[in-house]
DNA sequence: AAGCTACCGGTTCGTAGCGC
DNA sequence: GCGCTACGAACCGGTAGCTT
């Protein structure tokens, strides 16, 4: 086979090249690789010649990569970090102790996070590896075990196992919800919003609606109305952060900010809160429901929701 | 199985260019 | 001039494939 019909470069030239494009030096990249900058030059060499284009542009005691090197470096990379981790992965001791979730970012960092100590109390053999991420993975090929999502009503997958339902309410912190008593700019009936700053979760793509102003508002039987001004953040535990630092009124996520209001944080406004179509899920990876670790994860989380609610 | 050969990927050593 | 850089030639050792 010649190389015009390969579709892969010789890959233990990549190493060499990533290494090189990280530190822009051949010479630092050999010190990484114990082997000699003659040697990665010749990789890179070899690898340019193959691919047909210049990587690098060589220049007097310095380097830099062309554009096909930056935009080959940004494949490049991710897929030799990709292999490494499973490597190290397949060849970490098996203690069967570590157990890899995934969920989204903001239940890993509003819910989750903060909780994760208690876990280890009760099961200080249990490693736990969060894989945050709002992409929906490939359980098996990731290597994870358990994921939580919050999935709509009629979508769940087989063999998932329902945590807790998804209710919103509007929320702000305690103290803002003082001092906008004192103000003379109570917060007591939703009219009232249009005398405060919302707090919106930067959604372009309309991603979540659920958590959107006006699908409340709309819910609620409120016609559309301008507030004193808005907050927009590009995440929810952001959202959850300055609602807390009484920047505004933010919406609340009842299972995600339980922890906040019963800590009486957070206020939750006008007594009702929505239940929406949907609710947190646990589901496991194929073979991985059978794993004590992973069950004894779940059923924490199950009972962690539970007595918060 | 043993020997030969070609090839590959590495090293060593030397060269050249440039900035300080 | 020194120190750092990349590059190239010559060479070495290991390996795969072929022949006997």
């Amino acid at each position: 086979m010649d190389k015009t019909s390969r579709s892969l470069p010789p890959l233990d030239l990549l190493p060499g090249f990533e290494a090189a494009a990280r530190h822009l030096s051949f010479t630092k990249a050999a010190e990484e690789l114990f082997l000699t900058q003659s040697a990665v030059s010749r990789q890179i060499l070899a690898l340019e010649e193959f691919l047909g284009v210049q990587l690098f542009e060589r220049r007097h005691r310095a380097l830099a990569l062309t554009e096909a090197g930056q935009a080959y470096l940004r494949t490049v990379a991710p897929v030799l970090d990709h292999v490494r981790e499973a490597t190290r992965r397949l060849r970490e001791p098996r203690t069967g102790h570590v157990l890899t979730v995934t969920t989204t970012l903001s239940f890993a960092a509003t819910w989750l996070v903060p909780r994760l100590a208690r876990f280890r109390k009760e099961h200080p053999r249990v490693d736990v590896r969060i894989a945050a991420s709002g992409d929906v993975l490939d359980m098996a090929r990731e290597g994870i075990d358990v994921a939580i999502r919050d999935i709509p009503q009629g979508h769940e997958p087989a063999g998932s196992i329902p945590l807790a339902g998804e209710h919103v309410a509007p929320i702000c912190s305690a103290e803002y919800f003082e001092e906008a008593r004192a103000a003379k700019r109570p917060l007591a009936k939703p009219e009232d919003l249009r005398h405060h700053v919302l707090i919106h979760v930067h959604d372009p793509t309309g991603k979540w609606p659920w958590i959107a102003w006006e699908t409340w508002m709309e819910s609620s039987g409120l016609e559309p109305f301008t507030t004193a001004g808005t907050l927009t953040f590009g995440q929810y535990d952001q959202v959850v952060q300055a609602a807390l630092l009484g920047q505004g009124i933010a919406m609340g996520r009842m299972t995600l900010v339980s922890d906040h209001v019963r800590r009486k944080q957070l206020v939750v406004l006008f007594g009702k809160r929505q239940r929406l179509a949907r609710a947190y899920h646990a589901i496991y990876a194929p073979g991985a429901a059978a794993r004590p670790e992973a069950q004894q994860f779940v059923s924490w989380v199950r009972a962690e929701i539970a007595s918060r609610e």
